[in-house]
DNA sequence: GTCTATAAACGGATAGAC
DNA sequence: GTCTATCCGTTTATAGAC
């Protein structure tokens, strides 16, 4: 490692960050290497050296905030289950919100449309994700909502919570196509607070029927 | 034109058929033409030949059958609409079938899935599509959700139809999803009626609520 | 309309000097 | 850790014979 000055990030720290932002904006096979390491002013071989293979780089772009993500989650599921059982408002809150708040920081946008896009895709390093990353976290959050409405079936659970699912990464991934479509009439501005209850109002909404 | 039996498919509707397959399980970039013209038994050229370009061949395959599905949506609307005001679930049910119906012919799951994958992706395609082919369908049905519940502000009907796109977009084309990480206790089977109403029951009360 | 052949560029990955 | 140079396969697209 070279020694640089404390505001100049790492080389591999600056691939990753410029290669979240080309993997969201234009997908994953449609991104080479050659314009990631131009953008973040590294040489193409240094991809290779701290990554081994392109594949192993979106992994660990992913991982690097969705771990971050997923344990915020769980760390508020764990929170709210302390002091009895939690409603289905307050635990769709906790998964929610920490996607969320990384829109706060307008640089995590990519993130969030990275993520959605990866999740429409196939290829085996998503596979590898969700194993590892996913399935944990979703038996979680079936098992608290499966105590906060035991008058709903398992298999109606599992249902509700993959409509939930689309919903959000929806809602979070193309928000710019509200903006568009609606013409304006729902507009976002960096506040997304009331994103966050509207979706809650109407995810809970479906759960409880 | 050349001179085909009824039972051999055109060289142009061959390549289209594979391309909506692969594109599918693939992706858009990921998908060369030779691994479509390939299973197509068809030549190299000919895709250029009858589309032109990569871009307009994607366009084409999804018009093929984004106008059927959306057309027999408007067709049901306005059928709804002759006879009174149509509740939320008869809306959505005009707005959900015409997709699922698809999937009663297994050969047309490949449509929906990259369907799902499309709007996920950028490229200047997907902003062509949007204009032409969704917003006038987009506004037909917030005028009619807006009829059934007055009560509910247009703003949050135009977020909850966001909402609902997106659960049945990764409804539709995630299916596989579900049954895996549910273990198979949510089975499909090829009937997808059941499907069909806990996704309307779902929606429904986020709407209305 | 369909074919072969090829142009012209780009892709990921690696070897080896420094 | 970073660089240059290069291997080698694949890509879209086209030119021109049939």
């Amino acid at each position: 490692m070279t020694t640089v000055t404390a505001e100049i990030l790492e080389t591999k720290d600056r691939i990753m960050d410029v290669a979240e932002r080309l993997f969201a904006e234009d997908g994953f096979k449609a991104t080479s290497l050659r314009s990631i390491t131009q953008e973040a002013e590294a040489n193409l071989a240094a991809v290779n050296y701290h990554f081994g293979t392109k594949d192993n780089l979106i992994i660990e772009v992913i991982r690097r905030k969705l771990s971050l993500i997923n344990n915020e989650r769980i760390s508020r599921l764990s929170e709210l289950q302390e002091s009895g059982t939690p409603s289905v408002e307050e635990i769709l809150d906790s998964f929610f919100r920490p996607a969320f708040e990384y829109f706060q920081d307008a640089s995590q946008v990519h993130f969030l449309r990275l993520l959605g896009r990866t999740l429409h895709e196939s290829g085996d390093f998503l596979h590898q994700l969700m194993v590892t990353d996913w399935i944990p976290l979703a038996d979680a959050y079936i098992e608290a909502l499966s105590r906060a409405i035991p008058e709903v079936s398992r298999e109606d659970i599992l249902w509700r919570f993959h409509f939930t699912m689309g919903a959000m990464i929806f809602t979070v991934s193309k928000m710019d196509m509200l903006e568009e479509s609606s013409c304006g009439e729902c507009q976002i501005n960096g506040d997304f607070e009331p994103a966050i209850q509207k979706l809650i109002q109407y995810t809970s909404a479906g759960f409880k029927n």
